[in-house]
DNA sequence: GGTTGACCTGGAGCACGCTCCAGGTGAAAT
DNA sequence: ATTTCACCTGGAGCGTGCTCCAGGTCAACC
């Protein structure tokens, strides 16, 4: 079990975010000790940890939702989720290859003005 | 010389956005028609791909005002910018690792489902 | 047993980057 | 000539994703 500040630690997201997503349903309802303060389990840490990576990768908070509904669904979303997680994938695939394409722009540019020293 | 419509397709960028660009500063003072309308320049255009670049490599529209600061400044602020946009490209390389990273998550994810099927 | 500090809730507020709207002027097409 | 259309300006509004605040409850350490 984790109180707020440790999970604020492993997870890297601020207690207002937690409790923020725990808000929305992105995070299930959590365990509170008897003066009601949060209790992280092991198991909301590493849902938490899946939750970063889609949303580092940019994946819209709804759509988050949407996957957090499927996976509370239960055992016979899995298709569905790893329909979600593939289209995704694709999206992070697509961002990754633009980033590239606009970095060489980016190295063009930076060569050209050290032309000009 | 292009239309604002012309602008919009060769640029990308709404014709709101260009407005916005142009009202912020980040596009110098685009030349008018007789009838007070848009006329840009080749030049512009040129300038509008660059920001482009930028903002889509996640660049903050006040990273780029200073951007644009320096290439309005003159030549002697050139230093300026390569450092500019050196530090920028360490960011964007920092991003591709660290989706290429997220990335790999997922696809460990999505052959756990697999596994499940 | 008092002070400090972590945490609670509900709801307001904010930063960013546009996007939309009202009310109007010219220009272009029939 | 008239309808339609592109465009203008200034300013308000919006979607996203948090972040902050007020007012309060426990807990923990001296």
């Amino acid at each position: 079990m984790y109180t707020p500040a440790e999970a604020v630690v492993e997870t890297g997201f601020s207690l207002d975010t937690l409790r923020y997503y725990e808000k929305i349903g992105l995070l299930e309802r959590v365990d509170r000790n008897a003066a009601g303060q949060r209790r992280f389990s092991e198991e909301d840490i590493g849902w938490l940890g899946t939750l970063r990576c889609l949303r580092e990768t940019g994946m819209p908070i709804a759509t988050m939702l949407r996957f957090a509904e499927l996976v509370r669904a239960g055992d016979h979303t899995v298709p569905d989720r790893i329909k979600l997680l593939e289209e995704h994938d694709r999206q992070v695939q697509e961002q990754i290859a633009n980033l590239a394409e606009r970095q060489d722009y980016i190295h063009n540019k930076i060569s050209y003005y050290r032309s000009l020293l």
